[in-house]
DNA sequence: CGAGGGTTTGAAGTGCATCAAATAGTGTGG
DNA sequence: CCACACTATTTGATGCACTTCAAACCCTCG
């Protein structure tokens, strides 16, 4: 790919969304694009980390994983991501385990390019704060769903969720109030469930009973919504924050 | 209190551990610091915010409340922690309420000096983020826990969190190994409970079952750990990462 | 068409919540 | 120093939500 297209992406990510055309070029300098096929192991949880990357096409899966064989999905990662950088942080080794569930490229820059930026410049370092403060909210809201709401609930939030954009921020569309709504689960259902804290079996019988409580219509992976206030009200009783 | 005292008690939280004394100083010129009583309620989510805090002692309780009244802590802060801060990404709004929990002074600061700070001193703001990554961490590891630990092993994870210090950071007491351990739950126990997300009676039943697996003695708010490594076992065969 | 994974369904069990009530603890004023 | 009031904590009984185990179903893809 040529530096102006790895440029033009890079843009597109909201953490170098207010670089300089300098450290564009930098970065752009010593990035690594490749192709990975769905399965494909990126890291594990502390590993060495020289890297971090970026998702421009397909998906990935954060997790970590317990002794007794548990994994935990901290996060289904669309494109445009950024993933691994805070290894920087953590004695340059990675605190996750990431692999590819949706075969596509994936983009990678070392730590050093962003860690000597964040030495000198503190614009980024400040944009970068931002983002990691709002990451932090969507946590704490994430632990407040685990807490508080039913399985059904956090699969509605997940739906309102995904009509914004993938899950890492929360977009605005405001246009389909009224209107009927027609998404398509970004993800197998078992890894939606996995996501969600709740077993296949949970998630499936869950959303049934989603289904019945507020009109939605599910087939497959398609999910109508007829009602959409009815499913923000049904899901975010129990939000502090709800969705936009 | 004097310049000098509030530059030293600066100096002792992690936020400002790496800060110059020129900055220390502007900090501690524009420092308010006021006793609050137990159940003072310092700011509410949403609240519009001018300045960010320091528990110098006592504790303080940060939570959110749900339209249907329910009640999610968020976090339970001890002394030299540093909180509200982040409000300065959240459009100048707190992102949850803050309550006093145990009478003490509490020191503030504008968001404008920090703000100012991170603009030009990229020393800090790096610093900070790492301070953020860590946080991020161990929310992480909080949502694993709420995921896939029972509630004997979520207290148990508390005890010894509570042995390292408060629940900030992870410091290394590894001085008692294989002695008897005597500790002091740092708050009530329906305070400890709920932030943990549990029910007070749950709480109180989970604690006589770890009691029962682990051989620790509960008597009131002491409890006595008489073999650390049964504990660690217990609780932790579902970290992905052990406590240290 | 057949194999294999994803998904659903059923039956049974477990853990936590809820409701109700007893008990222990704490701080108060007398 | 004691009795009262109030809160924190515990205990019991019951119900619900989710899990677990087992098996059927479905769908896609070679």
């Amino acid at each position: 790919m040529s530096a102006e297209k790895i440029i033009a992406q890079l843009k597109d990510v909201s953490l170098f969304r207010v670089c300089s055309s300098e450290f564009l070029e930098r970065l752009s300098v010593s990035a690594l694009i490749r192709k990975f096929d769905k399965g494909y192991l990126l890291f594990t949880q502390d590993d060495v980390a020289e890297r971090f990357f970026v998702v421009l096409s397909g998906a990935v899966k954060m997790f970590r994983e317990t002794k007794d064989g548990i994994q935990v999905v901290t996060g289904l990662l669309p494109e445009k991501t950024v993933f691994g950088e805070t290894a920087l942080f953590h004695d340059k080794k990675y605190p996750f385990s990431a692999e590819v569930i949706d075969s596509g490229e994936i983009l990678s820059l070392p730590l050093s390019v962003l860690e000597a930026e964040l030495d000198h410049n503190s614009v980024f370092s400040k944009h970068m704060i931002g983002i990691m403060a709002i990451r932090e909210k969507m946590q704490e809201q994430e632990i407040e769903h685990l807490s508080i709401q039913t399985a059904p609930q956090r699969i509605g939030c997940f739906l309102l969720k995904t009509l914004s954009v993938g899950e890492i921020c929360g977009g605005h569309d405001k246009a389909f109030e009224n209107k009927k709504i027609t998404l398509t689960l970004p993800y197998d259902k078992t890894l939606i469930a996995a996501r969600l804290g709740m077993q296949p079996e949970t998630f499936s019988r869950a959303l049934k009973k989603l289904k019945a409580d507020t009109n939605i219509k599910v087939s497959g992976a398609l999910v109508t919504i007829e009602n959409l206030q009815a499913l923000r009200d049904y899901s975010c009783s129990a939000c502090s924050t709800p969705p936009s």
